[in-house]
Parts: C-alpha cells; structure tokens; sequence
DNA sequence: TCTGGGGTCCTAGGACCC
DNA sequence: TCTGGGGTCCTAGGACCC
C-alpha cells in the first residue's frame, strides 16, 4: 500500500515574509493582523498574491486585485513579494523532507508529495510521523503546513486542503466516500471554473456525483478527459512521486507593461532583454531551445501567440532574438499590448553543431563571448555587463 | 490605480507525405 | 475525372495548477 504526504505551507508567501520582517526588526507580525502580499498597483502589478487568515474572514481572495482587497477591509496592509526570501526558504523545506525520504516531489514552490511507501510504518506510526514534522518545521522554521495524507498523489493533495492552518487530514482509500464525495464538484483536482460550469449544467453538483456518473454520457461532453475525471473522482489516480530534479519542459518570462503600447522599438527591446534573461537561464541549465514563442495580452485582455522551431537549437541569446523578431510581425499586428513575453520548449541537452553551407555562421564563436559575459554576469549579479544594444536610452537601464 | 507570472497538458485543424 | 485515407508534424488556443 502506498503512502504519499502533501504538504504544503500555510499562507506561503504572508508567512515567509512574515518571518523576513521579523528577523529585520519589524515588530509586528504581519500573520496576526489583516494583510496581504501584492505586487504594485501603479505598475499594474497589483494583485493579491497571498493573505493572512484575518484577511481571509473578510472574504479576500488570492489572485483579486488590490483594489476589490482593500473594498473588503480599509485597513488592509500590503506587503511586496521578496522572491528571492521565498526561494530560499522553499529550499530550506525541500532539504528538510529529504532527510525523510529521497522520493521527494516538488510540486511548486510551497508544496512538496513525499512518498512513504517504503518506510514500513504502521497507520499509527504514520500520523505520528506527520504531527512530527509539522512540529519540527513549526519550531525549525518558524511557520505551519498542512499535511495531506494519502493512498496516492490526488488524495494526500484532496485530504492537504481540508481545513486549514496547521493541520493533519487523512484521506485513505475508504474514507472517500465518507470525506470526499460530499464536496462539491469544484473542489475536485483539475476541475476548474470551465469545466465545473459544464458539469452542473448536466446536474452534476459534488464529487459523489461525479464518481457514479455514466461514462458514455460524459464522453460526449469531455471526451477524452471523461475517464480522468471519473477515476479522480473516485479517489483513483496512479501517478508517480517523481523525485526529479527538476529539468523543465519549457521556460518563459513575461511583463505587464506599465501602459498600453504598440511602440515597436519599446516591444522589440522588451523582448531582446527577455531573450537575454531566458539565454542565460538555459546557459546556466545546458538547455538548447528548438521552439521560440512571443505570447501577448492585447488591452482587450486577449491572449495570443505564435511560436516558431528553430533551425539549430540555441541557448544563444541574439540567436533566440533573432528568431523572435522573425514572428514578431505576424504576433503583434495593430494590437494595443498590455502584456509581452517570450516562451522556449523543446528543451533538449545536445547541440547540433550543423553548420549551413551558405550561413556566415559565427554562431561558435558567438558562443565563446557569450559565455564571458555569462561568468560576468553571474559574478557580479544580473546583467551588469551585455551587448550596447540592449541599453535603453529612454530609460537608462 | 481593475484584472500577475510561471508552468503543464490537451485538442482541433492544417500541411505534407505516401 | 467528383473530391481516399492513414500517419506525422506543427501551430494556436484553451484549461488547469500554483
């Protein structure tokens, strides 16, 4: 029988920072009192990233806009995201499970699956376990987790998000019935607002609904899908803890810009910088990209993108841009832009070093100046140092 | 001062080949 | 002179997760 934890940290990004302030002398905890962490509104950043508890009992709601936060509660206090604190500390916590076990998921940057299976505790022992840890990381760390215990991956992330903070649920094979089937159908993993719409058309309301639902109905709404969602419905769902460290499928930036804009030459550089950060992200991996894409949201707030293979696969940064000022007039066209970025899959480890007989390719040597700077860039932290053209001189940057 | 940013996976439809 | 059909690759867009 397998036995696979969830745990995930409570409020992460409120906690984290939380406990930032309080190591730099801030007094006040900003968990007790209601606050959240958003970006900055007058760049358009403004949204609730995380929330204490007490703002949480006034009804606001991670991913609403600073403005809908502060409606719900005028004393609202609002902190900036510290990404680099948070990556630390997500670190810290996946070093601490591995001292469990090497079957270690990371899932995002607050949650972890740990697969138990081959530990051979009994049930008591394994509650024990998990009151345990989450002591141990309360007093090492100084925050709470939940913990979700379960079967597989989907039960041990269903049972995580029972009730909240600080807390140990189970939800074993034959408890899902009993503590699974009564929720309503958008508490179920991977239903969504899209697709929990279609369901309760069909009057399909919880998760036990869904479980005794009749497959050959259903495909004709969701296809393929259809038996996923049966089976994770009822509790079923064989994936793997996959203890990887991680190489990614593909690797994206993208900026909400300040202001609507469809000024090529303030885009184009927009986009040079994003080829130039997504370069050295590869560099540093040993990635090669064979697929580029430019992604943009219109003022409209529509989404577009046109994506293109590249001839020889790249972690070159002109070479990326190169590629992208190839789609950039087929992607941007007359839009107003509110958002831009740049997207690389086709990850792979290799270079294909085939070289066009009627290309004046000096891609190689490219490589070598490339790579100085990259050891420049990191000794002395984030493009200090990079080719002329990327300086804006509107901005000075 | 209304609506972020980074990912994964799936599907429909077109191009192209035999 | 009616316009098959299977397979593969590629792209755009959407749904979902945190």
């Amino acid at each position: 029988m397998n036995i696979i934890f969830h745990i995930d940290v409570n409020n992460a990004f409120l906690s984290w920072s939380a406990i930032d302030l309080l190591n730099q002398g801030y007094k006040e905890d900003i968990r007790l009192i209601p606050s959240v962490i958003a970006g900055d509104e007058s760049k358009r950043h403004g949204i609730v990233l995380a929330k204490s508890n007490i703002s949480k009992q006034y009804g606001i709601k991670t991913a609403e806009t600073l403005h809908s936060a502060r409606s719900k509660c005028k004393d609202l206090q609002v902190f900036p995201p510290n990404f680099k604190i948070y990556k630390e500390m997500s670190n810290k916590l996946y070093e601490y499970f591995l001292t469990y076990t090497p079957d270690v998921e990371r899932y995002s940057i607050d949650e972890c699956f740990l697969d138990l299976s081959n530990t051979n505790f009994l049930y008591d022992d394994i509650l024990e376990l998990a009151y345990k840890m989450k002591e141990e990381i309360k007093n090492n760390f100084g925050f709470t987790v939940n913990i979700g215990i379960g079967n597989n991956k989907l039960c041990a992330k269903m049972a995580g998000d029972f009730s909240k903070p600080d807390k140990v649920h189970t939800l074993f094979s034959n408890e899902i019935k009993e503590k699974m089937w009564p929720l309503p159908i958008e508490d179920l993993l991977y239903i969504g607002k899209s697709t929990s719409l279609k369901l309760r058309s069909l009057n399909i309301n919880t998760i036990s609904d869904l479980a005794n639902a009749n497959l050959n109905t259903l495909k004709k709404h969701f296809k393929n899908q259809t038996t996923f969602m049966i089976e994770y419905a009822n509790g079923i769902d064989d994936s793997k803890v996959i203890s990887k460290s991680g190489k990614n499928k593909s690797i994206s930036l993208s900026e909400t810009l300040e202001f609507d804009t469809n000024d090529k030459e303030f885009l184009k550089h927009k986009l040079l910088i994003m080829c130039e950060k997504i370069g050295a992200n590869l560099r540093k991996e040993n990635l090669y990209a064979k697929t580029i894409a430019i992604t943009i949201k219109t003022n409209y707030f529509k989404n577009y993108s046109h994506q293109k293979k590249i001839v020889n696969q790249t972690n070159n940064t002109m070479e990326l841009y190169k590629n992208v000022l190839d789609i950039y007039e087929d992607t941007i066209k007359n839009y107003l832009i509110r958002n831009i970025g740049v997207r690389v899959s086709d990850l792979v480890t290799y270079k294909n070093n085939q070289i066009s007989l009627f290309d004046n390719n000096n891609s190689l040597e490219d490589d070598k100046i490339q790579e100085v700077l990259d050891n420049i860039n990191l000794k002395y932290q984030d493009l200090k140092i990079m080719p002329a053209i990327f300086y804006d001189k509107n901005k000075g940057n």
